[in-house]
DNA sequence: CTGAAAGCGCTAACAG
DNA sequence: CTGTTAGCGCTTTCAG
């Protein structure tokens, strides 16, 4: 990579001003304390220069770098095929930005990338950390803790985080999936079943609870595990529909799921929602909106879930537990 | 936030293992010449002390970085309702771990952004830029270049980038189409209709020419201007209908467009693929799979475009010109 | 092959 | 209010 031409330093700024380079520091870091006159005449001097300070410098000495992690732990390919994650990301991007941070992104894949994510974080090149999609018993979170940064996390983890407690942002999954039950009974349906997401993940359990928190201990028949794939959506549509033939609605624990299924009950005859009512969980639009028909669903508001994760990192105020953000039902036409 | 523990200095490695600075240093960055003994030493005592360099204070003498910067320059929201951006984030931190580079992403939404992110290139805080989704006319290019950093860009930019060129990297738009095309042709069809994508970006002009190319000058009244969003693809979709409705088929310039005149040509009355066949771009998975029926769709490998993009910047060998990655064309049921 | 010393560009006491 | 002076932690000549 071809080195860029010198660029000039506070050095050359003072000189040109004919100040000090304490003098020009001040000026450039907004404390105040400089008289106009020679105010005016730093800052003319930097604009002529085009100065701009050298950030590797400033941290050296401030031991501040302006700059958050934010790590996707995703091994499987799940969280790329649908449009989350560039949501969430922009949500961060946004407050870090407001807070002139910057965003270093780390993907992690397997194990192997966790060791690289762990000397990475130590490293002190980061002021903090965003951790998103954690599978339960993710080594992860040890790793991180061990670095000693500030942290906030996506979603509930699975584990307390000890008596601090951990500070994590995540939508109402529970309540949601209870809305979305309660729309179904609404409609006159009797015979709800679950199709839940993978159970590794807090989510999927959170909904799965939040089902059972208003069906009771309804028949263990209704309810399928799944994986959040289409396919296995499918799966689960297919194996619901041979134990208990008689179902007339689904809730399935995100659209994309949602969308297997109806492709199952379609091929089944079943008619959507005159025969089996079905309601997913994301309100992900490029798929909510184009099944046929479009998925009545929970909707999460996931690029606020990013800003807040962010807002509550740079904060540093916050404490260190959970904040749990509303869901929406939308009504479209499967249910 | 709060400040990490202090941690240990290449100084303190040094004291423990009893030889100077320097020598740790060599150690620490692989140089050879430090003889064995000495060398075990020293490594026994940076993992005792869990020793991890500072960055900051090495950029400040190296003037690198090891790591470079992604652009994504998405004032609409578009990108953002697809998962092609995470693919590309991922090809590119792939080739970017492997080269123990850092990922820094700058997302950026309107002009204001563009200061930001001029000022931030030329702050030197990274050794390159990748850059992403520019709309014809934008300005970033311009701070880009001013900031005289190494760059290359994800998609053909529509300037040639002067006499030295453009180093890009771009999937085979105009032949893509021109695949799709044909194979409708070779299905039988006769009054083929085209969806652009929004004509200010050079895919869809890419592939409207690919379109033509194998086309001819066909009625012009079979070219409906789409957006790349669904909405557009049905409204392009009722007015193709409305000119010309004997047409028998349809290549959309993306799968969400596709997906939007699939349910247009439904509600009509018309049958894919036996009345109309369709064709998208992209195969954007979430949505190809999902439409009834799936959509027969050109692919394009964006994960491996974008590690490329990371393979050419770092490589820094590579002429600045473009580099056009095939696609394929996959068929499903629309076609 | 190893150590001593200089200095990267900046901030933060400390004087004046 | 402004300038002087130390370093921040590391790499890199330059001697030995």
């Amino acid at each position: 990579m071809t080195d860029t031409v010198p660029r000039p330093t506070l050095e050359a700024v003072a000189a040109r001003a004919g100040v000090s380079r304490a003098t020009v520091s001040r000026v450039v870091n907004g404390s105040d304390g400089v008289r106009e006159p020679l105010a005016e005449r730093v800052r003319r001097a930097v604009d002529e220069l085009g100065y701009v300070p050298n950030q590797a410098a400033r941290s050296l000495v401030t031991k501040r770098h302006d700059a958050i992690a934010v790590i996707v732990a995703e091994p499987e390919t799940r969280v790329f095929a649908d449009p989350f994650f560039a949501r969430q990301l922009r949500g961060i991007s946004k407050e870090l930005t407001a807070h002139d941070n910057q965003l270093v992104l780390l993907l992690t894949e397997d194990r192997d990338d966790h060791a690289r994510v762990g000397r990475y974080l130590a490293g002190g090149h980061v002021d903090g950390a965003l951790v998103f999609s954690l599978h339960i018993d993710d080594p992860l979170p040890q790793l991180i803790q061990r670095a000693g940064l500030p942290t906030v996390y996506g979603g509930r983890p699975d584990w307390n985080g000890g008596q601090g407690g951990v500070a994590y942002v995540d939508s109402d999954n529970r309540g949601g999936a209870r809305d979305a039950v309660r729309h179904l009974l609404g409609l006159g349906r009797e015979r709800l079943a679950h199709i839940t997401g993978a159970l590794d993940q807090t989510a999927a359990v959170d909904r799965l609870d939040g089902f059972r928190d208003v069906m009771g201990d309804a028949d263990p028949l209704l309810v399928a595990e799944g994986d959040f794939t289409p396919g296995g959506g499918e799966r689960a549509m297919r194996l619901l529909l041979e134990r208990c033939p008689s179902l007339d609605a689904v809730f399935a624990a995100n659209d994309l799921m949602a969308a297997g299924a109806l492709r199952v009950l379609r091929e089944h005859g079943r008619r959507v929602p005159d025969d089996v009512a079905v309601v997913g969980f994301d309100d992900m639009l490029p798929v909510a909106e184009q099944t046929d028909p479009p998925l009545t669903t929970v909707r999460q508001d996931i690029e606020e879930m990013g800003r807040l994760m962010a807002r509550r990192l740079l904060d540093d105020g916050a404490e260190p537990d959970g904040l749990i953000l509303p869901t929406m039902l939308v009504r479209r036409a499967s249910a």
